[in-house]
DNA sequence: GCCAACGTTGGC
DNA sequence: GCCAACGTTGGC
């Protein structure tokens, strides 16, 4: 991964139900960590690329509709997840040593949430977003890079200020 | 709730 | 190292 200086943008999904970017913005700080993603490609953006004022496309999965609701930043850098060693949590994984995590997890921190919801579909019509990783078809990463390019198209088509 | 697409596991 | 079986993701 091509970890140059300077910000680097991101895709992260949430399912609503599960926590919401409502959850984030009543959460203490705004922040929460991003626990739980048990995929490999996943886990090595939050433990090799994502770095503090990393800009971040929070998107809500497996909602009606689905779709971007708003903004995150990046304010704490990788870290071990401890939800893969709590016996009791969903996301338990018996085989992750605390001397030797295999997953990992960063800090995100509430920035805005879009007034204007950007739902799939109206996604799917912009000639700007058509190579965005989260419209292909089979993709389903739930963490993953955006282009700097895309990333300005999102914003303009939520009418966000930043 | 259905199911296509993908990732992981485990037998061989 | 192959690949079938299984589990998960996530749109619809």
């Amino acid at each position: 991964m091509t970890a140059k200086s300077g910000k680097n943008y991101w895709l992260m999904k949430s399912e609503p139900s599960v926590f919401s970017i409502e959850d984030l913005e009543k959460a203490p700080k705004k922040t929460t960590c991003w626990d739980g993603v048990r995929n490999y490609q996943a886990r090595n953006f939050m433990r090799d690329s994502m770095k503090i004022g990393d800009l971040v496309l929070f998107y809500h999965s497996n909602a009606d509709p689905a779709g971007i609701a708003g903004v995150a930043e990046i304010v704490r850098e990788g870290y071990p997840d401890s939800s893969a060693f709590d016996s009791k949590d969903v996301h338990y994984d018996e085989k992750s040593d605390a001397k030797n995590p295999t997953w990992m997890m960063v800090d995100v921190r509430h920035v805005e949430t879009f007034k204007k919801f950007l739902p799939l579909e109206e996604l799917r019509k912009s000639a700007a977003l058509k190579d965005m990783m989260l419209l292909q078809k089979g993709s389903r990463l739930s963490v993953q890079p955006v282009t700097a390019d895309q990333w300005k198209a999102v914003l303009k088509l939520a009418g966000s200020s930043l």
